[in-house]
DNA sequence: TTTTATTGATTGATCAGTCAATCAAAAATA
DNA sequence: TATTTTTGATTGACTGATCAATCAATAAAA
């Protein structure tokens, strides 16, 4: 019962903490959603806090899976760095819910080290995925330069997007950062 | 006394959040920050809400009397999209007790629309102020697209800096944003 | 019987919000 | 001027609600 039990847990509060916008949701709620007691969440989780940091490691490897199985198939650096970016702006990553999810861990990060330690690897995840293909077409310091830029505009298309204030698709986040890309490398002759 | 005390409130608000890293800080805390009893400050603002809306007020208030001031300054357009870009990573703004506030708004509109309202006027005031000035130089529609790309990487920056993970500091932020924009005027000529 | 899964009931802590009581300064009155 | 009244500022003590965490008890399975 136990993988499986966790495996519900950890799915129900995703589901919780992108419907709730926030992390400040209750044990009783995940468990409800998970159609168990409070008390078992516990049993099996400990605390709270674990619950939490295993839900933004499933989160992360889910991104990582799709990542990996993304880059496996793109042949070219080129179509490598279109890969990474097309990975990130993946239908589930941009569901409004997940975002949430995100965001709500994003300020997590500001107190519990924990939380950050994932967001950190995520961050330079992104970064060293464009860099790597990147440094094979360019200079290192034009590399290092665009993949910054290029995982700014990538982040800050998600945060932008969980205003819903700007309505900006997932086609135009993808058309907006590939343009990004192919105007910096036309710089150099690419 | 009144007004003494709400700005006293408001900014010992902004500053506990900063420091605390989250908007869930009691009011207590705040009351202790500011010298006042918690009880003084339900008085003030009569909810805790209510004095969280105000200090995110206030944040954006900082902000919109800085971007006019630069904006006044600036005679071309193209001074003025850098007098935007700089005033959006000046130092006050990029501390990271600044961010950490902005975060944790970002997180808290999720599910405040009083919250929400306002940061939507910021995502739009920004993208506007870059747009106008855009389209003095562009055709309308990559006038959009390059605003939309510009408020991006901005706020992308932003986030990416609340990680500390990659310190990219205010001189590079500047610089990448800077580039993007120079980049695509290239393109068109500019 | 022993082990595992599960829960209801409870505890202890934390907090937002309330309220009646104090205190000080200003205004009114003598 | 001296005295009383009023008003606004301020707080300590309290309440009710919420929640994470615990634990002893039960049910089910091995």
């Amino acid at each position: 019962m136990e993988p499986v039990r966790r495996k519900a847990l950890v799915d129900a509060a995703l589901r919780v903490i992108g419907d709730h916008g926030s992390l400040a949701v209750t044990m009783s709620d995940i468990a409800r959603q998970a159609g168990v007691s409070p008390a078992l969440a516990h049993h099996y989780f400990g605390s709270k806090e674990q619950l939490l940091i295993e839900t933004i490691r499933s989160l992360l490897r889910q991104l990582r899976s799709d990542t990996v199985a993304a880059l496996k198939a793109a042949r070219t650096p080129r179509a490598r760095l279109s890969a990474v970016i097309r990975v990130s702006f993946h239908a589930d990553q941009f569901a409004p819910e997940t975002i949430a999810a995100w965001l709500a861990f994003y300020a997590e990060a500001q107190r519990s080290e924990g939380t950050r330690r994932f967001l950190v690897i995520y961050a330079r995840r992104l970064r060293s995925n464009l860099l790597a293909n990147l440094k094979v077409l360019l200079p290192d310091d034009a590399a290092e330069r665009i993949a910054e830029g290029a995982a700014a505009m990538i982040d800050g298309l998600y945060i932008r997007q969980s205003l819903k204030s700007a309505p900006i698709g997932i086609e135009a986040s993808i058309a907006l950062t590939e343009d990004y890309l192919t105007t910096q490398l036309r710089g150099f002759g690419r």
